[in-house]
DNA sequence: TAGTGGTCTAGACCACAGC
DNA sequence: CTGTGGTCTAGACCACTAT
């Protein structure tokens, strides 16, 4: 029962009281909520109210609703650590590249869909590329999937000038992928620079990804540098509940 | 108008038209939103159905509701960037640690907040810190502020062997804070290991950060390594529209 | 005082899952 | 078929902001 002289709102009270059962496994992981209908009659407050209780527990991401099932407490989730020292040379010549490298330590059967064009360069990726902004672009547009799932987005933005006449205008860029290609050419990458946040991400990617709701995405710049100049841009987008990023480095 | 045919329900269709707007530019960055009652009538739908439509846009971050005065297009918040190499032995020894050499490289004025307790180390504690769950950790509880505003909250453990009769077991460690107390007992920091993460906050973090609904915090878990033992598990939570981690490594 | 968002009710009907 | 969550209505009153 809620307490209405508290002056805290009804709706809010339920849901911290919700809260309070599920952090104290009152309610496990993966177990069912009361219904909606007998939340309504446990705590005297109409069905809109629950409702609004419960929204404030999923847009939390603690509960999920499954329709005409009912809502359960989310079970945590299995994280994958991406460690970044796998963009090593070495470990870059050994396959494709850093998603692949990533499925060939674990399980998973990696596929990758990439879309190639080429467009004129915003403010935005100007700066990232020491370019003029509308200078053209190369953009490799990748969704990659594990067993069928999708689990990251990528967007790789690179010179023009340094991919013409190479395989990375093409789908398959082999053995290798996008950076043994440039060092073909005669680039060395000799630093790379990660930036890294968290978002809510747009109705788009929550589809592609297929977020539940109070998932954020963790989304990451990376920027390969080169003797000179900055040689590609990669914005990646990953669900945050099945990633975690690692980096390490030597403390002098 | 909403098309009652399409089988889309009412408040995505408002959402998506407004999210359409907003992206368009034609509602700008701060610009605010036809109150509730415009957008009924302008929709043709009831109340509660608009104000289902503008949490959607509420919970995907991009407006704001501010009571009594209407809804927002939020403005693109100043990110700050830190950059993990600031942790190098050299810029410790001029000053407090991490955080304040941050706050030295900007304008702003920090404070922080510290609480140091013991605790017996739980399970997730013992594993990075490779000791038993059940031995007891000295706790380094802080919350820094910019000028005045919490912008992180940080909890430090470490094995309570290491810090006895040393000042990390005071609120003020001293010039260089925790790391330089810990070189002072001839443990030496080798390297660092940095788990990044995000999630939506809970309720007392959303309160102390001062978070807007629809904002995702960044959960970085910092393991300090010494020559033989891991030295300190550092957790970290940092509001994911004011912050972006930078990491920076060779290619080889 | 007028306008805004915040809370809440007591229903109704629909869509989906599972027996 | 029953029970579940999903959508929606037409109001009501409250709390906050600004004039």
């Amino acid at each position: 029962m809620v307490d209405r002289t508290s002056g805290v709102p009804a709706f809010r009270q339920v849901a911290a009281d919700l809260r309070a059962k599920i952090t104290s496994e009152q309610y496990a992981p993966g177990a069912q909520l009361p219904s909606e209908r007998e939340l309504v009659e446990a705590y005297g407050v109409s069905r809109p109210t629950i409702r609004d209780a419960v929204s404030v527990l999923r847009a939390e991401g603690i509960v999920v609703a499954e329709h005409g099932k009912g809502v359960f407490v989310r079970p945590p989730a299995a994280i994958h650590r991406l460690a970044r020292s796998r963009l090593s040379k070495e470990a870059r010549d050994r396959n494709q590249g850093a998603f692949l490298a990533d499925a060939a330590t674990r399980g998973f059967t990696p596929s990758t869909s990439v879309k190639v064009r080429f467009e004129e360069a915003d403010d935005r990726t100007a700066e990232y590329l020491g370019i003029e902004p509308g200078d053209e672009v190369t953009v490799r547009d990748r969704v990659m999937r594990a067993n069928g799932l999708v689990v990251q987005l990528a967007v790789s933005r690179l010179p023009r000038e340094l991919t013409r006449d190479t395989a990375i205008e093409q789908v398959d860029t082999g053995a290798g992928g996008t950076y043994a290609r440039l060092e073909d050419t005669g680039r060395t990458i000799l630093r790379f620079v990660e930036h890294v946040g968290a978002r809510m991400p747009t109705p788009e990617e929550a589809a592609a990804l297929q977020l539940r709701s109070g998932v954020p995405v963790v989304a990451v710049t990376r920027v390969a540098h080169g003797e000179d100049r900055a040689l590609e841009v990669n914005d990646m987008v990953l669900p945050a509940d099945r990633y975690e990023l690692s980096y390490e480095w030597l403390a002098d």
